[in-house]
DNA sequence: CGTTTTTCCGTAAACGTTTACGACAACACA
DNA sequence: TGTGTTGTCGTAAACGTTTACGGAAAAACG
């Protein structure tokens, strides 16, 4: 069962530097010979040992995937990332890549992990997730030289790394471009805190998008939470006690927004009739909700190869002709219009 | 940044050998000599290359989970196996363990990537998941003799490796308790075909209970379909086109349910008005579906690190004294009552 | 003081690959 | 025939560990 190289050799009495060199199909070995090789190796079937691969040419062929769970969140954002799993999985195993998942508590700990895969080398290179603005996981990789690509942008790190994100400044900007058009004109915005880059992002797109309607941003309006539901049903009340109150709320993140028309629901305010709602990102569970939420919706499994597909061109060894090179995309939502707004 | 074992030996003018002897902990090191490599390997910031440990020691240190996703499925169960990998991940991480996620397309490829991970030897063992009744990933792996735990019970294979399930048969039993306790009598099964080994037990336990309660049971009112919305959809109707209907319906599988639920509703027939239902596994769709459904919920991040205790505990290399042994878990469900039933 | 035991360390092999280098034969060419 | 070229292969080192073995010095013992 666990045969070797050696084994090969010494069924076919010649040296392993051949059986190799056919194995790999180098061009300094005869067809015949190279033929009774490959024969061979069904036979006895060969395959070769990782481990001793991994040390003789310095790489693992595997990818590590870090999934920093927000703060107060038990479910590393499920249902978000299965798909985006599936995508960069998939588009790995095409280059008979590992995907290997480290999860870790929240907050230091995650940093640990980080720098065990990094320095016992346990992976080629390493995709984030979850990026916050200021992202200690990035600067630690920048400056080891380690190679990464994030599902998110950050402000840390410079243009050293790959990254695709998804547009959120253009989803608040349409969101509030829809609610507009449909006669509302106080809108709220609730996203999550901790500095989680894409709720800047909504944040900048909504504003901008009212002060071109010349509406007036109202802070009264903007609330942060923890970005699970029962922040989002924590946060909500906040801005509804305004005296004028908003028409409309866009929630940043689909776990805050059930929380938050739980809340509604606990006020007498129903969605759908006595107030829109809109959510950024959709998932599964905006669609079974009761009212259905007007959701944007990203194209998580396309995105998880994707961006598999920038992080191997931005490694020398794993690219095509041309030279490692720095990529960044930003992905569109598809708005998906339910009951809700 | 890449020192080595040669280094510190190096460094510290010693050998390599006593280097190693030192950092693993070993008897025949003096305490000073010990003291001085551990302070050296600090200073020069050095941590084990895996490659090179797992090359000498014919063990990867890593446990791979195979995502076999069910016909037709592009979820890969979603949500169940979040919190499941959650805790897997967490009790293999204590261990010093990495977790590999391996998916695949559905049928046949799936085969084609455990045998690779099997004999490229990436991974000490492995965990199953969507086990069938009749399970050639089960038959492979036994016949290879390469360790492995199954999520989920089989025929395959013989009592030869730890397996950890929930109690489907007890939740069948008990969805019909509660039902016949509630004054129904016509009671429908909705399972999911294709051989999957729960939707066995639970007919088995609801089979039972009719039994019991001196029901006959009635093919008619029995079911299978795909396990995906799709499939729920598709063969709720035929269960409702009996002369006598049913009053209550079990749904083996959320993602079925609520395509049943859609079937329903375009009859006309109102979920916890006109019909009760119960749904065996809870997921979070459960409780945002309106009206939220009744559910059975299995305690998925423990039965993770459980399953990872007992994968452990059956591995020679990674037991505690006591030898191998092959263990075998059922664990209850909870009923979430909702509006359903 | 001689012998045995203990303590500590160095040597070298081994895990399974890949690959630089050189050797040798066959062949081509002048 | 001598020289250069090409095709094919073997040798051996290297990747970073762990560990069996033996040896030297120190300690213990008579």
């Amino acid at each position: 069962m666990a045969s070797s190289i050696h084994d090969l050799a010494r069924h076919l009495n010649i040296s392993i530097g051949t059986v190799s060199r056919a194995l790999n199909g180098r061009a300094d070995v005869n067809a015949d010979t190279r033929k009774r090789v490959l024969e061979a190796a069904r036979e006895l079937n060969y395959s070769p040992n990782q481990s001793g691969r991994s040390l003789r040419q310095g790489a693992t062929r595997s990818i590590a995937f870090m999934l920093q769970p927000h703060p107060g969140d038990q479910q590393y954002g499920e249902p978000f990332f299965i798909p985006f799993l599936t995508g960069l999985q998939a588009r790995l195993a095409e280059y008979d890549l590992d995907l290997m998942v480290v999860m870790g508590e929240p907050g230091q700990y995650q940093q640990e992990r980080l720098r065990r895969v990094v320095e016992t080398r346990r992976a080629d290179a390493v995709v984030l997730a979850n990026t916050r603005r200021e992202d200690d996981r990035i600067d630690y990789l920048s400056k080891a030289g380690f190679p990464f690509a994030t599902l998110g942008r950050s402000q840390s790190g410079g243009d050293t790394y790959p990254s695709l994100d998804i547009d959120f400044e253009r989803a608040g900007d349409e969101a509030v471009d829809r609610l507009v058009a449909r006669g509302h004109r106080r809108i709220a915005a609730i996203r999550p805190s901790h500095d989680l880059n894409f709720g800047y992002l909504f944040l900048d797109g909504y504003r901008k998008a009212l002060r071109r309607h010349g509406i007036e941003v109202d802070p009264g309006l903007i609330a942060d939470g923890f970005i699970n539901e029962a922040g989002g049903y924590q946060v909500t009340p906040r801005v509804m006690l305004s005296n004028d109150r908003p028409t409309a709320i866009i929630f940043n993140n689909d776990a805050m927004a059930l929380g938050g028309c739980k809340a509604l629901a606990e006020m007498g305010i129903r969605p759908g009739h006595d107030i829109a709602v809109i959510v950024i990102v959709d998932t599964p569970l905006c669609r079974y909700f009761s009212p259905a939420l007007t959701a944007f919706r990203p194209s998580l499994e396309p995105m998880g190869r994707r961006l598999a597909e920038m992080l191997l061109a931005s490694l020398p060894a794993f690219a095509g002709e041309e030279g490692p090179h720095i990529m960044h995309e930003v992905w569109p939502l598809e708005l998906i219009a339910r009951e809700s707004d």
